[in-house]
DNA sequence: GCGACGCCGGAGAGCGCTCTCCACCCCCGT
DNA sequence: ACGGGGGTGGAGAGCGCTCTCCGGCGTCGC
């Protein structure tokens, strides 16, 4: 068993592993993927030859024969041409929102070897480098989460044949797999804990209306108060940050004084509402009953925020499985999973 | 000009738009890849022919033969076993100061055409995966955001001669770059302010003493205390987190009830101490003056927190920059950056 | 006992690209 | 008028891997 140096500078490759080990570059392969039987002796000495040598395979190599590289881009999409001076980067990363969908997709993918790479689509170029960075083969799909319903990319990725998955339901149907919660379901839970409380007025602060979800929330919160026999309910938008939460509070309450029980769209502003009731000395929620959406900072408000919760990392798991089964399978048929939310009671309704 | 078919299906390569361009697969690479002189015409003849055939290069052959890729590992290094039984990936992404991290990070490479591509490592398998993800050939280098200071992946990555460049100077010496904040700095403008708002109780709650910066900043904040006469100053040790700044609050009430000032060494648990004192009824910044540090959830505190700001962006696209020229060269001298915080004066002190 | 079949290892052809040579041509100097 | 040099395009050798095909050998059936 002589170690042969490993013939030149520059690190291993299959021929030096086959050298060593006395046997030919495709066996090396074949025991390294697993194919075909191997007479054990063999790969036993395949293994010491791999150890010695210190060989790991060499990803762009293979992945220019298999056409498939381990990754998947995860993209955030949206308009970086928003009112804030502040980098697109910066809002999105800022968002405990892109942290849980990160979480989700990252527990699906690490134990299968997959690998995230982030990405940004805010502009029509970057948009473009999102469709040739897939065309390139640099990753084998896309995980796109859009910040608004109108984004142009999913409909660039379908155009293009290119696997991809989408957070939420695009504003336009396009023939594209993706996973939604149940959200006018989510808010009609909202809506009966408001009035299995005794809350008699009831408001909302909804999303902005560009977003899909925000509007299935509004709505499905309308209606199901409608069941309830409160045809009207007064409502203000708000843009999914905490301060706008809060100048919505102050604006319903300055309109009408009597709110007994509010749902906020989300709980960054349920957040900021909180804040505004506190300082105006409204309790919550003996006088006020506040309903969040999210579960994602309802545990560091006070009090504790009672909210609709959304399973995102479970939902970007299955994004994640998604678009693994659409990259593995081309005829993997357009799919669209619609989780249920629950509504967790804390202290605030 | 006859556009023939693109000989098989698939996507189209090299030799197709040479063949449409009617030139030889080495003058479209050197009309791509802008190198040596090509004549206009030529040029031109070639840019037609990407333009009909759609050709986009293929990552993995040209990073076959090229040695680079266009990646970087963006990791977060730390121990997957701790207390909580939430996993790692939660616990990280949730936390706003990956998210700022993330934003720098992205900001610069993005211009430049470089993809980060998310990791974990928090056990020994998913440490040994990280060097051979760069060891393949899957990245250029790594980025590496600890969370405690014993992380041992960085000198995995030294030892193993790749290029990477760290967040925060390791606990025990070991050559390689990073990039830090003047800890001790920030500490002492925190001090020197509470000082000369006329405070004379003052405690502080520091972070988790097996994280260096955490060190660094109660020491630091000690010592200017010391230097302003202060030899004694009250301290608890909290987890970073907001649920120990609101316990180590109450601890240090209880202890020190005239306490009127107190240094928290990060935004979130200054957040927590915040509640506690308004719980307990302490008004700030009259009653006691709160200064935070990092800058990541002042302002939305009750009220907006003073605090410490660490220009998080902009150290990690130093980072960023530092780890691209290691790539670069080979030889490119280790270095460390270190960047002074400036105090944010808003209400809390 | 002989043919056929199955099992397993090797040879070699690419995957799509870059880059080093080399050949060619045009222009200039003497 | 002829040799040489600079500029430009083409040919072809890989980069490290996978995978198909083929050949050799052992085994089983009749």
């Amino acid at each position: 068993m002589s170690t042969d140096l490993p013939h030149t500078s520059g690190a291993p490759t299959l021929e030096d592993v086959a050298r060593v080990a006395g046997v030919s570059r495709a066996t090396v392969s074949r025991v390294i993927n697993g194919i075909r039987n191997v007479a054990p002796d063999i790969q036993e000495a395949v293994h010491r030859a791999i150890a010695t040598t210190g060989y790991v395979p060499n990803r762009a190599a293979r992945s220019l024969v298999t056409r498939r590289t381990g990754a998947v881009a995860l993209v955030v999409s949206g308009a970086g041409d928003a009112k804030g001076g502040e980098p697109f980067e910066s809002r999105v990363f800022a968002d405990p929102f892109f942290g849980r969908v990160a979480s989700g997709v990252v527990g699906y993918l690490r134990p299968r070897g997959i690998h995230p790479v982030l990405m940004l689509a805010d502009s029509a170029q970057t948009r473009d480098d999102v469709v040739s960075f897939l065309r390139q083969g640099s990753a084998d799909g896309a995980l796109v989460v859009s910040t608004h319903g109108e984004d142009p990319l999913p409909k660039l990725l379908v155009d293009a044949g290119l696997p991809a998955v989408l957070w939420a339901r695009p504003a336009r149907p396009i023939p594209i797999s993706y996973v939604d919660l149940a959200h006018r379901a989510g808010a009609a839970l909202a809506a009966d804990h408001l009035v299995a409380r005794g809350c008699r007025r009831v408001a909302t602060i909804s999303g902005p209306f560009d977003v899909p979800a925000a509007q299935d929330r509004l709505s499905g919160f309308q209606e199901a108060m409608a069941g309830h026999g409160h045809p009207y309910v007064p409502a203000v938008e708000g843009d999914f940050m905490p301060a706008s939460g809060e100048a919505g509070m102050h604006r319903l309450l300055k309109e009408h004084p009597d709110i007994d029980g509010v749902f906020v769209a989300n709980d960054l502003m349920a957040q900021g509402a909180l804040l505004a009731l506190r300082d105006l000395g409204r309790r919550v929620p003996e006088d006020v009953a506040v309903i969040g959406f999210d579960d994602s900072a309802a545990v560091t408000c006070r009090p504790p925020l009672t909210t609709v919760r959304q399973p995102m990392e479970d939902m970007a798991a299955e994004m994640a499985r998604l678009l693994l089964a659409h990259a593995a399978d081309p005829d993997f048929q357009v799919t669209s999973v619609i989780v249920q939310p629950t509504l967790v009671v804390r202290e605030s309704a």
